[in-house]
RNA sequence: GCCGGUGUGGCGAAAUGGCAGACGCACGGGACUUAAAAUCCCGGGACUGUAAAAAGUCGUGCGGGUUCGAGUCCCGCCACCGGCACCA
């Protein structure tokens, strides 16, 4: 293993090239492509592959049994798919941030690099001892600064954008308008903004209007970036030193450590993840993810539609807003409940006596929790009280709900009740409103807590009017008791009362349809030390209110200082803040001392490796276009070279044959929304074609298409023209759909670009490299996967036989992003969550081509114990890899990770089981090479040291069953077979199917006399990706033994090919399996008897399904069944099995 | 409680609606060996039956259903694993 390792790293046989890269003369890629000493275009280089591991953090305490399993499918499949021609991107980093190296450092005082260097040093050998085929050139480390200056540097990106809901996508923060009131002031980062950052030379005074202008300004700008500062309860671990993500906190405690956890106000940066919720959500449809996976992220953003419903607070003007899913069952509700940190109680909501006889002590009301004060304020003292509660112990511990009255009444707008406000801490602060309406008949919280302090229940929905509804939550009902002078809801079906409560609200002004989502803001910022440092100072304007600004990029990287001491201070500030050297800057500002997470480095590091060496961004547009599937001639349509683009699109529209028009458009569009598509695009629609509907609704018709189906899709017809009065449209494209086929399965590439609500598209259809049709249109929204149906629209010229033709011709489509990512379940709603999270933004600022990072995702399953626990140090049952490998060797230990049974699932480790895969690879070497010559071998390698083994190796001879002979019928069937079976079970990843496929073909080649090179050759390569090191050096013999120079072959049977031999076995073709040579001249086919089996027969597979009925009925074994009855039925299938049907 | 997944020999597991248990582990028997290890060959779902066979019956978590035929599809349950959990 050590010999090819070494052979491998030395030829850097796996390395991947970006295009402009020369590829060596030498190389095996280049000689398997024609790309000899060439320097690379992206068009030279064959399709791509990317496939990615999650990047392990380098523990002390190394590689487990776990991390291989993954790593080894991967590395399969990475091997597969370069031998199937694919252009592979297989590489690996390290997730280096993170507390133990800090705790190490704290316990210690060694540097945390220390740590980390020794032990990414550790998990390198490890790993590498695996035989990996990982490209090491594009090695990450996430605490490399060259790395981590670049996820500065994307923060910076994510500081200065802002989320535009009119485009539905970030911006750059220069393109956000402020309020009317805010009068126009300094630009941010021009000449005097800058001199306020030494307000002690030049302190401009309150009164200064530009000043307190650009305050003004400032405060809005801030609250809008993607990157922004709130002071907020936050999750603080004591224990740990700092904050923590809702997504780190586990039942109560920190995920590492298990420490309590408390919440607390304080100061932090935020990621407004929130503002993609609806993308992250939607765009799930777009990937090939598990259901398992993709439903854990759609639980975590929890998207729930409903309304908001103010309500008067009787005798103020105080309003409460809650939020409900259920409008319909408004007229149930009888109280409302409002969560203790509710804002309206910060002060003028008191109990007994709203909004008059508010104690001083109360308006000044802080939220932190604080000395319990005088018991006989029963209110006060139940938020306090709620205050002082962990989550853990206001929800799972409380199993009994508890609240108090506040005294106040609010008014029930549909019946104009008067309802009892409540505070409870099961209504929490940070959902919705926090407030809610509470239906006790039909919620079972609202129903457990109605019963408990006796108020009234109030039942709105039944089965139908008439009968008693004991069921709480029930949606299939319809709505009973639910009628005022205005609004009858009675006897409508759940869904409809909805809408129509909803309509109603809506048109009072009293609410409106809203969604909520569970998914909060991400909580940004660590009390660290090992970690990336914030690209931020602090400073303050004239009224010393202090504010943050954005280091220039070209500050970047910012590193950490040193210090002696890695502890938080003792006053609760960051480790980084000891160094006072560092934080203080010369002009009065100071640095932001917080660090950024462990996820931050992980968010982007698939995009790092696409061009990891950089230096001048933190990935290059052609490799990211090329790795990440992006149109191939995607850097031409970057901004400058759109309307260049734009203008070729134009002038083949405008040779269009059939029309000789300017234009090939197609949709239709309703009276009403070509009004509105009007007023939001100033295109005049009133010279088109109307259209009546057989509803006798009019609609714009355009030249094709057809009118239902167009309708459907909410397509819009428009013509070039009018598309070029849009100036949005001269701009480059905001987002390039390349992953789409049209109706003849054409590659079609679309480029959209929002304007003014609606997505103006330009569609190419294209065959091979040529324009076959092009086709415009508008849509509502971004549907991200509809079929377009180029056929109706093409030129007359383009016969359907033609575009089949074409078709058949098109180029492999190309994956949009990481082809396939595999990883453990346990990061399914973090580490994935918030790099799609990066990476949707990056998209919409126009840095990646793609809007998703990883197309296809597997989960691997869990390796337990042989006890079938979880491995854990102190149950004693942990593999340590480094065991296996010395006693099997890496090949085995490979295979047995993928023989044990389906990725996917929870697996019991049985080191037994390796012993099983490790007398297969002993099988199939015995097959190879001669017994006589492996017995010298061994007793030469005795007496040497190590080191001169691999000379030995020459020593072992070739069997002398291999010959250069023609393969027998039986013996290509044999191979041929499990060509087609390891083939097809790659393509499914189902490795365990795949390798038994292997062991059936030795178990039978074993025992021929005769073994011909061309089958033993093949079964190598097919054997090469799970044990390559085995496959190498058999390999080595075979072509040694059997090249045309030292071999003459016997009576010219078989010719062998130079070439292929002269290439390394990682990349040699993968052979194709003849479906021709299974066939079989006779079968065997089973005889049931009223579905039992009672014989077997055998028949030419030529016979015919009368032949086979008539051999069946004469069985002698199958008639005994038959005896006495009728045959009322024969069932013959052909190829397969026979059931004769009597009775 | 909600969502997702999984239930098949002693064990890990295979089976486009068509011979259930491929492949492997463990086990038993045999060959080779002075012996062991290694290797090679043979045998293993349960039950009834037989001297041994033959032969039969029952078998994919449980109960129904569809079908000529169900591990596979449908309905209703149960158990285990994972995730979420007072999100209105």
């Amino acid at each position: 293993e050590p010999k090819w390792q070494q052979f491998w790293e030395e030829q850097q046989s796996f390395r991947a090239f970006n295009p402009g890269e020369v590829v060596p003369s030498e190389h095996p890629f280049a000689k398997r492509h024609g790309l000899e000493g060439k320097k690379v275009s992206a068009a030279d280089l064959p399709p791509k592959y990317y496939i990615l591991d999650m990047f392990p953090y380098p523990s002390g305490a190394g590689l487990h049994v776990g991390h291989p399993e993954g790593y080894t499918a991967t590395d399969i499949l990475a091997r597969y798919k370069r031998a199937a021609g694919l252009h592979v991107l297989h590489p690996m980093g390290w997730d280096a941030f993170g507390l133990p190296a800090e705790q190490y450092a704290i316990k210690t005082g060694q540097h945390p690099r220390q740590t980390t260097e020794a032990n990414i040093a550790n998990f390198t050998k490890q790993i590498k001892s695996l035989g990996f085929s990982y490209d090491w050139s594009r090695e990450v480390d996430t605490t490399d600064p060259k790395y981590f200056r670049w996820t500065q540097w994307i923060f910076l990106k994510l500081y200065n954008s802002w989320f535009n809901p009119e485009t539905n996508q970030a911006e750059p923060i220069e393109t956000l308008k402020y309020p009317a009131e805010s009068a126009p002031g300094v630009p941010p980062g021009s000449a005097s903004d800058k001199s306020s950052g030494a307000p002690t030379s030049h302190a401009p005074t309150r009164q200064d209007a530009g000043g307190t202008s650009e305050t003004s300004r400032r405060a809005y700008r801030d609250s809008k970036r993607l990157a922004f500062v709130m002071e907020a309860p936050v999750w603080w671990c004591e224990q740990l030193g700092t904050v923590l993500a809702n997504e780190e906190v586990i039942d109560g405690k920190s995920e590492v450590g298990g420490f309590p956890v408390v919440r607390r106000p304080m100061r932090q940066w935020m990621l407004r993840i929130t503002a993609y919720a609806e993308k992250l959500l939607a765009d799930l449809d777009t990937i090939d993810w598990s259901d398992s996976l993709k439903e854990m992220q759609r639980n975590w953003i929890g998207k729930s539609e409903g309304a908001e419903v103010e309500f008067q607070v009787d005798g103020s003007t105080d309003k409460i807003r809650v939020f409900t899913t259920r409008p319909d069952t408004l007229f149930g509700a009888t109280y409302i409940v409002l969560a203790p940190e509710h804002k309206l109680l910060k002060g003028n909501l008191v109990p007994f006596g709203w909004p008059a006889n508010t104690p001083e002590d109360w308006k000044k009301d802080p939220i932190a929790p604080h000395e319990i004060g005088s018991p006989t304020d029963i209110f006060r003292n139940y938020r306090l009280l709620a205050f002082a509660k962990s989550d853990l112990e206001r929800t799972e511990l409380a199993k009994e709900k508890t609240g108090v009255f506040t005294g106040a009444y609010a008014i029930n707008p549909v019946n104009g009740e008067k309802i009892p406000i409540w505070i409870a801490d099961y209504v929490l602060a940070t959902y919705g409103t926090g407030a809610i309406m509470a239906v006790p008949a039909h919620d079972e919280r609202d129903f457990e807590f109605a019963v408990k302090y006796e108020l009234p229940i109030v039942h709105v929905v039944g089965p139908d009017a008439q009968t008693t509804y004991e069921d709480w939550a029930d949606e299939d009902g319809v709505s009973i008791n639910s009628a005022n002078s205005e609004i009858v809801l009675n006897g409508l079906p759940t869904a409809e009362a909805k809408a129509k409560i909803t309509a109603w609200l809506e048109a009072k002004g009293l609410g409106k349809k809203t969604i909520n989502y569970k998914l909060r803001d991400w909580l940004f910022s660590r009390q660290r030390y090992w970690g990336e440092p914030f690209p931020i100072v602090w400073k303050k304007d004239a009224n010393g209110t202090a504010y943050h600004e954005a280091l220039p990029e070209s500050a970047l990287p910012l590193l950490p200082p040193a210090l002696d001491d890695y502890k938080p201070t003792p006053d609760g500030q960051p480790p980084l803040a000891r160094a006072q050297d560092w934080v203080n800057l010369p002009d009065g500002s100071v640095r932001e001392t917080n660090t950024m997470p462990q996820w931050a480095g992980s968010c982007w590091y698939y995009l790092r490796y696409l061009d990891a060496r950089r230096d001048e961004s933190f990935c290059g547009t052609l490799a990211e276009h090329y790795w990440m599937g992006g149109p191939t001639e995607g850097l031409l349509l970057r901004p400058e070279q759109w309307a260049a683009r734009l203008s070729e699109l134009f002038a083949y529209a405008n040779s269009h044959p059939s029309t000789g028009k300017q234009y090939i458009t197609y949709g239709v569009v309703g009276e009403a929304e070509a009004a509105r598509l009007q007023a939001a695009t100033g295109l005049d629609v009133s010279g088109y074609r109307r259209f009546v509907d057989d509803q006798a609704i009019s609609h714009i018709l355009a030249e094709h298409g057809d009118a239902r189906t167009e309708a459907a899709r909410g397509h819009f017809a428009v013509t070039l023209e009018d598309l070029l009065l849009i100036p949005e449209v001269v701009m480059h494209p905001d987002r390039i759909v390349h992953d789409r086929k049209s109706g003849m399965g054409l590659e079609a590439i679309l480029y959209e670009k929002r304007v003014n609500g609606f997505i103006c598209c330009v569609e190419e259809v294209r065959g091979k490299n040529q324009m076959l049709a092009i086709k415009t249109f508008f849509k509502k929204k971004t549907t991200a996967a509809h079929a377009s149906d180029g056929l109706d629209h093409t030129p007359e010229t383009l016969r359907r036989s033609e575009l089949t033709k074409a078709a058949a011709a098109a180029p492999v489509k190309v994956t949009p992003g990481v082809d396939l990512y595999v990883g453990g379940t346990e990061h399914a709603v973090l580490h994935l969550l918030y790099a799609r999270f990066w990476h949707k933004v990056l998209f919409d600022l126009g840095y990646v081509s793609t809007p998703e990072p990883f197309f296809k995702l597997v989960n691997q399953g869990l390796i337990l114990g042989e006890d079938m626990q979880k491995m854990s140090k102190s149950r004693g049952n942990v593999v340590n890899p480094d065991d296996i490998l010395v006693e099997y060797g890496a090949d085995a230990f490979r295979l047995y990770e993928m023989f044990m049974g389906p990725l996917e699932m929870v697996k019991p480790w049985n080191t037994k089981g390796v012993e099983g895969v490790y007398r297969f690879l002993g099988r199939v070497w015995r097959m190879y090479v001669d017994e006589a010559s492996e017995v010298e071998f061994e007793q030469a390698s005795t007496t040497a040291e190590p080191a001169q083994h691999r000379e030995l190796l020459k020593l072992i001879k070739l069997h002398a069953g291999i010959k250069d002979a023609e393969p027998t019928k039986e013996q290509l069937k044999v191979l041929h077979t499990c060509i087609k079976k390891v083939t097809e079970d790659l393509d499914g990843l189902r490795f365990n199917t795949a390798i038994s496929a292997m062991m059936v073909f030795s178990n039978e080649a074993m025992n021929w006399a005769t073994k011909p090179v061309s089958v033993m050759r093949e079964f190598l390569i097919l054997l090469q990706p799970f044990a390559p090191h085995f496959a190498e050096e058999l390999w080595e013999k075979l072509s040694k033994a059997q090249s045309p120079k030292s071999k003459v072959t016997d009576g010219g049977s078989a010719t062998l090919d130079l070439g292929p031999w002269t290439l390394d076995l990682g990349y040699q073709p993968w052979p194709k399996f003849d479906p021709a040579l299974l066939v079989e001249d006779t079968l065997e086919i089973p005889v049931q008897v009223n579905g039992k089996l009672r014989d077997v027969i055998r028949v030419a597979a030529t016979a015919s399904a009368q032949e086979i009925e008539s051999l069946a009925l004469k069985s002698e074994k199958a008639q005994q069944f038959m005896a006495g009855q009728t045959v009322k039925k024969v069932i013959v299938v052909p190829k397969k099995l026979v059931n004769i049907v009597v009775g």
